[in-house]
RNA sequence: GGGAGUGGCUCAGCCUGGUCAGAGCGUUCGACUCAUAAUCGAAAGGUCGCGGGCUCAAAUCCCGCCUCCGGCACCA
C-alpha cells in the first residue's frame, strides 16, 4: 500500500527507486548481550560497551523487517551476592530478584529493550545447566581434583581469593588481595598475614573436592572454530588465538558454596551437596535456556530448532573475551554442538570516566538514575553512538566533550535542520507541503542523498560501525542544512516550493534513521511530521524513499525537540565528581 | 604476546600501497535571518612517533627503535 504510492509518486517525477545494497538476512536472529551481575546499579559502562551497541542493532534490524530477539538475564549466583544478602538480612534470592527487577527498570529508562529478560537462578536454566553437566560428563569432558583453598572457620565459608586480604611479600603493604597486590602490581604466590575479610581472623587451607571442565580437550577446535569463523574481530581472535598457543588449562567448575546452581549426582561419584557450579559455568547457559523458555512461551515454538537456524549474536565488553571465546564455545562443542556456537560475538572496550576507569569501591562511576535524573536518556544514547567504535579500545566519558556534542551537533546540527523545516512550513504554508514546480539540479542533488542514506546508514550499523553510522546522520543533515540555506525559501524564490517538499522528506528520513539510536525522540520528530503511524513500524529502507506528498499536514505543534543543555549544568556535574575517590574501601 | 602513536581537541584512512594528507569540534573573517546566540561561506592549522628497507610510488607493506594503554583465564 504504502509501497504503491511511493512508486507512483516516484515515477510521477521521473525517477526510479534506487537500488542499493540491502542488508538481506535469510536467517533469524538471537541477540544476546551479557549479563549483569544481579548486585549493584547498571552504570553508564554498562550501557556504553554492551546494551547500546546491542539496542540499536536489534532495533535497526527489526525494522528491516527481519526477525531478531534480543535475549538477556541477571546473573544471580556467586559469593558476593550471597555475602551482600546476609549483611541486610534478606535471603539471596529476594536479594537478586530485586536487583533483577532494578536492572530492568534501569534499562528500560533509557530505552534498552529486551524481547526476553531472564535470570540465571531460574528452574529453567538450573535444570538447563545440570542437563549440560551431565552431558559433559557423558562425553568424558569432565574430571574431578582436590583443590587447596582459604577457609574461614570462623564464617563456615571457604573464601575467594579477593574475600582473603594480608600483606603484599613483595613490597611489604598491608591490605592487599591474595591474589594480586594493587600496590605494586604483582600477583603474590603466598600472602603474608592473611586475613579472611569479613570477619578478620586468619583463614585455614582446607582440600575440596571438585568438578574440573577439559577446556584442553578442546585447543584444536577451538583454533580452527577461530580460525575459520570469519565473522570475529581480528584482534581478538588474535589475543585469544595467542592464550590457546600457550596452552588451555582445565577449569574448576565448581565451589564449596550454597548459592549456585546444584550439582547434580553422578553414579559412582562422591556426592557434592555442599558444593555448587561456579558462575561462569552457569552464566552463559542461561543465553541458551533464556531462549529457549522465550521460544516456547512467547513464539510457541521448538527453542533449540530455532536457535540452530538463527544466526547467533553475543554482545560483550572485553572483559569477558576469554569466557565468550573460549569457555562458551568449548562447553557447547562438549556436548556435540547440540546448540550452534556463535556466528559473531561483538566485543567492544570499556568506559573511562573523565579519563579514569569507573570503580565502584572509589566511587567513580555514573549510574544510569544519575544521569537520567539531570539529562534526556536520548542525549546519553547519542552521545555514545557518536564515540563508539567497534574496537577493543576504551572510550572516555567526559562532560565537556558530551556537553559539545549534544549542543553543536545533535541540537544546532539535526535539531535545527528538523525545526527550521517544520516550522517554516507551518509559518508560511500553513502546516502543508506544497506544490513542488521543476527541480533543478541541487534538488535533485538533494534527491540522491536521500535515495542513499537508508542504505549506506544501515550497511554501517549492521557491521556494527555505529559511530561512523551515526557520522553519516550528522552528514546527512549538514547536507540538508546547506540546502535549505542555498535555497533560501525565505526570500520566496520560485522554486522555494521544492526545496520544503525535500526537506520535510530528508526530515522523514532523519526521523527513521534515528529510531535505533534515539528512539524517543525520533518518536517525536514522526509526531511532529504529522505522520499517524507508529515510527517503529517503518520499513528502514522508506528512509530512501519520499512519501510525504504534495499537500501532506505537519503537525499544528511544532517545537524543538531537544533543549540545550546550559554551560552551568555541565559545570555542577563536574564539581560533583571533582574529589569523590576516597582511598581502599573494600567491599 | 595484544592495542595505539595523524592539524589545538577527538578521531577516520592502514587489511586490498598511487585524488591519503581527511572529518567533526574548536579558532579567525565574512554572509544570512526560516531556525534553540541555531545556519551558510571562506581561511588558518599536520614533513601522518623516530630510523632504515621493498617499490616507479608508503600514513598505508617489511625490519629496528622510542613512548603510551591495557595483561580481572583463579576475583562475577
Amino acid at each position: 500500500m504504502d509501497i504503491k504510492i511511493n512508486d507512483i509518486y516516484d515515477k510521477s517525477i521521473g525517477y526510479e527507486p534506487y537500488k542499493g545494497p540491502k542488508i538481506v538476512i535469510e536467517k533469524d536472529l538471537v541477540v544476546t548481550s551479557a549479563l549483569p551481575y544481579a548486585n549493584g546499579q547498571i552504570h553508564v559502562g554498562h550501557i556504553a560497551s554492551t546494551y547500546l551497541p546491542a539496542d540499536v542493532f536489534t532495533r535497526f534490524v527489526r525494522m528491516t523487517g527481519t526477525k531478531i530477539y534480543h535475549i538477556c538475564a541477571t546473573d544471580d549466583f556467586g559469593t558476593p551476592i550471597l555475602i551482600r544478602a546476609e549483611n541486610e538480612s534478606k535471603t539471596p534470592g529476594d536479594y537478586v530478584r530485586e536487583w533483577n527487577e532494578k536492572d530492568k527498570k534501569d534499562f528500560a529508562s533509557v530505552d534498552i529493550n529486551f524481547d526476553y529478560f531472564s535470570k540465571t537462578s531460574s528452574q529453567q536454566n538450573i535444570k538447563f545447566v545440570q542437563d549440560v553437566f551431565k552431558e559433559l560428563y557423558k562425553n568424558n569432558h569432565i574430571k574431578e581434583e582436590i583443590v587447596v583453598q582459604f577457609f574461614c572457620s570462623f564464617d563456615d565459608k571457604y573464601l575467594p581469593d579477593r574475600y582473603v586480604i594480608g600483606r603484599c611479600p613483595f613490597c611489604n603493604s598491608d591490605n592487599q588481595y591474595s591474589d594480586l597486590c594493587e600496590s605494586c602490581g604483582r600477583v603474590p604466590e603466598q600472602i603474608l598475614n592473611p586475613k579472611c575479610v569479613l570477619c578478620g581472623r586468619p583463614p585455614v587451607m582446607k582440600e575440596s573436592l571438585h568438578y574440573f571442565f577439559k577446556l584442553s580437550d578442546f585447543e584444536n577446535s577451538l583454533k580452527t572454530w577461530l580460525t575459520n569463523n570469519g565473522n570475529l574481530q581480528g584482534d581478538v581472535t588474535k589475543y585469544v588465538l595467542n592464550w590457546i598457543s600457550t596452552g588451555l588449562q582445565d577449569w574448576d567448575i565448581t565451589r564449596d558454596l550454597t548459592w549456585g546452581v546444584p550439582i547434580p549426582k553422578i553414579a559412582g561419584t562422591q556426592d557434592y551437596k555442599d558444593k555448587v557450579f561456579y558462575g561462569w559455568f552457569d552464566n552463559h547457559l542461561c543465553y541458551i535456556s533464556s531462549f529457549n523458555t522465550f521460544a516456547e512461551t512467547v513464539l510457541k515454538n521448538d527453542g533449540k530448532k530455532l536457535w540452530n537456524e538463527s544466526e547467533i549474536i553475543h554482545f560483550i565488553g572485553k572483559d569477558i573475551i576469554y569466557h565468550h571465546y573460549l569457555f562458551l564455545p568449548a562447553i557447547r562443542l562438549g556436548i556435540k554442538s547440540q546448540y550452534k556456537l556463535p556466528d559473531r560475538i561483538v566485543t567492544r572496550g570499556h568506559l573511562l570516566f573523565q579519563n579514569r576507569k569507573l570503580s565502584k569501591s572509589k566511587n567513580w562511576s555514573i549510574t544510569l538514575g544519575g544521569f537520567t535524573k539531570s539529562f534526556n536518556p536520548d542525549y546519553l544514547r547519542f552521545y555514545f553512538s557518536t564515540i563508539i567504535p567497534y574496537s577493543q579500545s576504551d572510550i572516555n566519558f567526559d562532560w565537556d566533550s558530551f556537553y559539545e556534542k549534544i549542543n553543536n551537533e545533535l541540537i544546532s546540527n539535526i535539531g535545527n535542520f528538523i525545526n527550521r523545516t517544520l516550522s517554516f512550513t507551518k509559518k508560511h504554508f500553513d502546516g502543508k507541503i506544497p506544490l513542488k514546480s521543476t527541480l533543478d539540479s541541487l534538488d535533485e542533488q538533494a534527491l540522491t542523498e536521500i535515495r542513499q542514506i537508508a542504505y549506506a546508514v544501515g550497511e554501517l550499523i549492521f557491521g556494527n560501525e555505529i559511530d561512523k553510522a551515526m557520522k553519516r546522520i550528522l552528514q546527512f543533515s549538514s547536507f540538508f542544512n546547506q540546502y535549505f540555506q542555498s535555497k533560501e525559501p525565505w526570500k520566496q524564490h520560485a522554486d522555494s516550493n521544492n526545496s520544503i517538499w525535500i526537506s520535510a522528506n530528508a526530515v522523514r528520513s532523519i526521523a527513521i534513521l534515528l529510531f535505533p539510536f534515539i528512539p524517543s525522540s525520533a518518536q517525536k520528530i514522526w509526531k511532529q511530521l504529522g505522520s499517524p503511524e507508529y515510527l517503529q513500524d517503518q520499513d528502514w529502507y522508506s528512509a530512501s524513499e519520499f512519501r510525504i506528498l504534495q499537500g501532506h499536514k505537519i503537525d499544528n505543534d511544532i517545537t524543538p525537540i531537544f533543549k540545550r543543555i546550559e554551560r552551568a549544568e555541565i559545570e555542577n556535574q563536574k564539581a560533583e565528581f571533582k574529589d569523590t575517590e576516597s582511598t581502599n574501601i573494600r567491599t
